[in-house]
DNA sequence: CTGAAAGCGCTTACAG
DNA sequence: CTGAAAGCGCTTACAG
């Protein structure tokens, strides 16, 4: 069976397929009449424009793509969802958005940032908790396409983010208001050059953090922190039994690397027998879906991913249709959800 | 700045275009020497072929669509990076796999589907937990384009599913040979022609379920029978306080609609009271991540996700080069796995 | 082994 | 308001 296409669609409409065209991206100037002949045509027959023909006549894609580390972790998923949840309402945008998964390797994410640039796969792209070369930041410069990153701020490219530095500061005060004063940190990587690429998420956090501590007179314990490389479950199960093995003794764990890292925390604890939060205060950040359902529940800081989302999503449709001078840099603020385990 | 064309690669080469074409697609008869030049070229230069025009040019996309309901719910985003697990080692396939979400509602999946089909979308499909109409399956047939059904099965299509009847008898012995007698299930919808759609994984985890009471001779109670629609946190909550409400009285209850239903039956269990196990024995379906990790952690069902990503991908692709005829129909062992929740 | 040519299915100035 | 034509960047028989 052929496909059917424009010509066809023309022939049975006895138009110029240029007319069928025109009435298809909704061009003004089309009768009322013809205008409705061909559309009924075009569902009695099933037809649907072939994209990449469009694309290539067209000479872009309308696609808005979205590149993170697995879309399948948790803070990932969110913030993929909470997009596509405004971009199916909106009517300036009629596609999906194509997710791109680095496995935490920087080469994967290099090589993702530079196909979609030349290979012309998307019209705007999205990069979450990524580090792109300050050089690829300038290839997309130059050639136009937008880039927004979250979880990150550089020169060059747009960025959203929640304000990391509150958030941080956020969770010290109020542990050190509680009376915690021995408060381990797991971060990611907040250091530039590591080998597992920078975290400005990490680092924001953790400065605010230290504020937190500082303005409380109590200084930072360099053994206190300890680093993620894949904010899972099994590595907070790890840190803690790391804690224990060096005898570290802390009042608190504030897991800057998110709430998996904190389950593994929790976990961890348990299987030593020490009890959150009466011995040990904890922590999250994202207030993931299972937060509230852990037991203790988890206390943590919110991102507030809808509004990210939605920021987000205006943001790359703006800088899509060339409404945007320049680079914007966007704020969102943070909130703590307070509930058992700290 | 203009985007590199293969035009210029060829101009820089000095060679015709077809050769370079030729190149990149890996025709034998390219000499060794030209084959190094040309593509030293294309590296230099930053050269990706632009996927829209070859698609044109070759007439097919390569791609493979996936449909769930929303990738972002648990099992879904699980078998979707299972799936491209395998892809991203496979050399028989280079690309990403493109999700599409249909958000509960059957129209929506209907039009994906025959936008993929029309439009020339994908190579192959895969539809997780998706009702498709009979007619679209016929339609899909007539084009010669292949579908893969996961948690489904119907004539006219492939589909891979782990035994969910065995499934289903498994929680079912287990739960009668440690003497749990007033068995509540939660279910999706069994029923064909409800308007929430046909759950076919439900209606054969149920009729395992049966076949394992009828072997204990015990009588299947329907109001001990709740259907849910979205599978989520909440409605477990509601179904459990649904149950007290009419003064049902429970020993366990059967998730069959998965982990994420049995978190809420927990939650739901622990606000009014109910000691888990000892009062009421919870078992989920799916063995999510979480499962170990809540308190009580969680008694389910595994489904070999790996496996089944696995199998699903290799047909796909087998299915994509027509290597397959006819259709197949795959069913894949499923595990109890035994934690304190039963 | 290599090139010239036709074709894929659209879009979009342009002319009328 | 409508059509004819050129063009988008590839691929792929085909001829040599």
């Amino acid at each position: 069976m052929k496909h059917v296409t424009i010509k066809d669609i023309a022939k049975l409409a006895g138009v110029n397929k240029s007319t069928v065209s025109k009435v298809i991206n909704n061009y003004s100037n089309i009768p009322e009449q013809t205008r409705k002949k061909i559309l009924k045509i075009i569902k009695e027959n099933n037809y649907y424009p072939f994209e990449s023909a469009q694309r290539l006549g067209r000479r872009k894609s309308d696609i808005i793509a979205f590149v993170s580390s697995r879309i399948s972790a948790n803070f990932n998923i969110d913030v993929l969802m909470a997009i596509e949840d405004k971009a199916r309402f909106d009517t300036r945008y009629g596609h999906g958005i194509t997710p791109y998964s680095t496995f935490y390797d920087r080469n994967v994410a290099s090589q993702h940032m530079r196909k979609i640039l030349y290979g012309k796969k998307a019209d705007a792209v999205i990069a979450l908790a990524i580090n792109p070369d300050s050089e690829i930041l300038l290839e997309y410069k130059k050639a136009g396409l937008p880039l927004i990153l979250i979880e990150n701020r550089m020169v060059n490219a747009h960025s959203v983010n929640t304000d990391n530095r509150e958030g941080g500061y956020m969770a010290g005060e109020y542990l050190l208001n509680r009376g915690r004063k021995r408060i381990g940190l797991i971060c990611g990587w907040p250091a530039k050059r590591s080998k597992y690429g920078y975290s400005y998420v990490s680092a924001e956090r953790k400065a605010g953090f230290e504020q937190a501590l500082k303005q409380h007179g109590v200084k930072f314990d360099k053994r206190y922190l300890e680093l993620t490389t894949h904010y899972s479950i099994e590595e907070g199960i790890e840190i803690v039994e790391k804690f224990l093995k060096k005898r570290i003794k802390l009042d608190a764990i504030f897991c800057i690397a998110g709430d998996t890292t904190a389950i593994g925390v929790m976990q961890g604890a348990k299987k030593h027998g020490i009890k959150i939060p009466q011995d040990l205060a904890v922590i999250g950040y994202d207030d993931s879906l299972y937060a509230p359902f852990l037991n203790p529940s988890l206390t943590t800081i919110r991102q507030p991913i809808d509004k990210l989302g939605g920021t987000v999503f205006n943001l790359a449709v703006d800088a899509m249709n060339k409404k945007i001078n320049g680079f914007k840099h966007i704020e969102i603020e943070p909130e703590i959800i307070i509930r058992e385990s700290a």
